[in-house]
DNA sequence: AATCAAATTGAAAACGTTTTCAACTTGATA
DNA sequence: TATCAAGTTGAAAACGTTTTCAATTTGATT
């Protein structure tokens, strides 16, 4: 073999042992004699010996192995999960495939396909949604599979997520308690449940509470993008429009540059709360107020529940709610 | 098999062909005729056989799996390279392996040395330096490695990156065209070759065109952090700095803010060129000015590389120097 | 020394696919 | 019809490791 060229085979004959017990010795399997692992051993470094995790992954039906799905690995919100993710991940001895779904259902699809075949041990999943495919695969999968961010409207899946109706609605008292009684909804697609069935209720219940009517017309739906929450700035100026509760912190810079870039003050002409409290929060000016995430921990404690999973351990809560707060920074009052 | 229950050999039972026809139906293979073709596909539809990729993988010694090594997944800029990986390595089949590497010498040898046991067919290596234990597995490895955004002073290995002396000593004139007499050289570790041997070179010979003299307080080395960026601004002050080439976008960021929270104007007080053109250039204000890398096109124009070298395709040349430029924003004259 | 139980080891099958080369089939030509 | 070449197919080995269970060894006890 030219990738590989010492086998098993190899080590077995030099240390005259049978390649179970070179196999026993390199798994720590206890049934092997001192003397017996001593000589393997040596074998073993002298000939440097590596053994091929295709073929263990064949043999054991174990590839030690966890595909994570991800949308956009520029993006911090997500590529900070997936540092969660890949840190325990490491500790429990998995490594992780990390793959761009690019929020695309038929490429998430093809992705999840694509790990299945590699006989991935498990699935972490983090998007906007659950496309009817994507769900259909779910459903045929015997590999264990576990939402990270993402949220499940059909509450079949396992995940680890934060509160965020009550998160949102939080935000949107704190800067109605500010006297702020034209609060914006700025949000990504109205198509994703998270938005939808979860952010968009945290809103409207705030509002309620407030005794405030809600107004579609402070609602706003974008692609997330930075340049879109940049081009925003007239039609919350429109609605009169004081204040925004912003799904995403890069939409939100783009809401705050396109606000101030237009002669305005933050806070005092208009005041923000972004959703992630990614680093980006700190880089602006002014540092962004901030829905806060446990981003790295949502990733850690999804990756945790999926080597239960994976081991058939007791899970006590398939769906997990992690803590969220609300930090105040320069862009509220 | 619990994972995947429906092998080539039931396929071929229930087609009454052999595997090896099995096979050759699923990968292509010209030699098989329409109408077992077509029988082979009914059965493979009707009983939903999805083949083993790691079977394949053992059996062709090809995994069609490359490894990517990335220092840290949240950093923009080897993301940003990572998405133009990922999409070459798609185009060409290819599925690659994300793997942090924190940029630790030791966690970069254990991790490839991961991606060799899963018998990756070809590596890109993203870092900023590379260790001796690092480069002995690469010396040692039968398995295609290529650069991508990361320097090899000894010039033994295949790279993508843009010409960085050059680069800066562009940035570094541009700045002392504007009458900067005084132009500080803001980078990471001096212990990596890119910043020692090639982007403090390109400052170097500005200043020398320009007949500045070469003065070390000038040079700051830092964690390329965005809070040692931050802090810096009195040292700055303090050896009357009036403009800087910045080595890290998230640290020219952390400088800039540094700047203007102590009161001072950028570009009027202190100007800022910066170097990897990501989108927090955009984001924060005032806009930075930054020498522009294609981070999507090395990492793409990397993975393409990598293929040649796969597939023992003819390379004219293994040292590839992608085009840069000079984006002038709001943080200079 | 004989017996027994526990520990250790080895042979061979298994894992699911690909590849090789001989055997077979088919179509064209004389 | 016989021959030949090209196309198609199948049996079995290969890939490198793990697992299973029988065989062997070892140590303790009588």
């Amino acid at each position: 073999m030219d990738k590989q060229t010492v086998t098993i085979y190899d080590v077995a004959r030099e240390a005259d042992v049978s390649m179970a017990t070179v196999s026993r010795v390199v798994n720590g399997n206890p049934n092997v004699k001192p003397a017996t692992r001593k000589k393997v051993l040596d074998v073993i470094e002298r000939l440097d010996y590596r053994p091929n995790a295709v073929a263990r992954g064949l043999a054991s039906k174990k590839t030690t192995t966890v595909g994570v799905i991800i949308p956009d690995v520029t993006n911090v919100y997500f590529s900070a999960l997936a540092r969660g993710i890949d840190d325990i991940a490491m500790m429990y001895k998995y490594n992780i495939i990390l793959t761009n779904s690019d929020e695309n259902g038929r490429k998430e699809v093809q992705v999840l396909n694509t790990l299945m075949a590699k006989q991935v041990d498990g699935i972490v999943f983090m998007g906007n949604d659950i496309s009817e495919e994507v769900r259909k695969e779910f459903e045929r999968s015997k590999t264990p599979i576990v939402l990270a961010g993402c949220v499940d409207d059909q509450g079949q899946m396992p995940s680890v997520n934060i509160d965020y109706t009550a998160a949102v609605e939080e935000a949107t008292k704190n800067l109605i308690d500010h006297g702020n009684e034209r609060v914006a909804f700025v949000s990504g697609s109205l198509d994703y449940p998270i938005n939808k069935d979860y952010r968009l209720k945290g809103y409207k219940q705030a509002l309620k509470k407030a005794g405030l009517r809600y107004d579609e017309k402070l609602v706003f739906e974008t692609d997330y993008s930075y340049k879109a929450g940049q081009l925003l700035q007239p039609a919350l100026q429109s609605v009169n429009a004081t204040a925004a509760v912003i799904g995403d912190d890069e939409l939100a810079a783009g809401v705050m540059n396109g606000v101030t870039d237009a002669g305005l003050s933050v806070p005092e002409d208009f005041e923000i709360i972004t959703s992630n409290d990614t680093k980006l929060t700190e880089m602006v000016r002014p540092k962004m107020s901030s829905i806060t995430q446990p981003l790295y921990d949502i990733g850690a404690v999804a990756m945790r529940l999926l080597t239960k999973l994976m081991n058939n351990e007791p899970v006590e809560n398939k769906t997990v709610l992690l803590p969220y707060g609300l930090m105040k920074r320069a862009s509220t009052h």
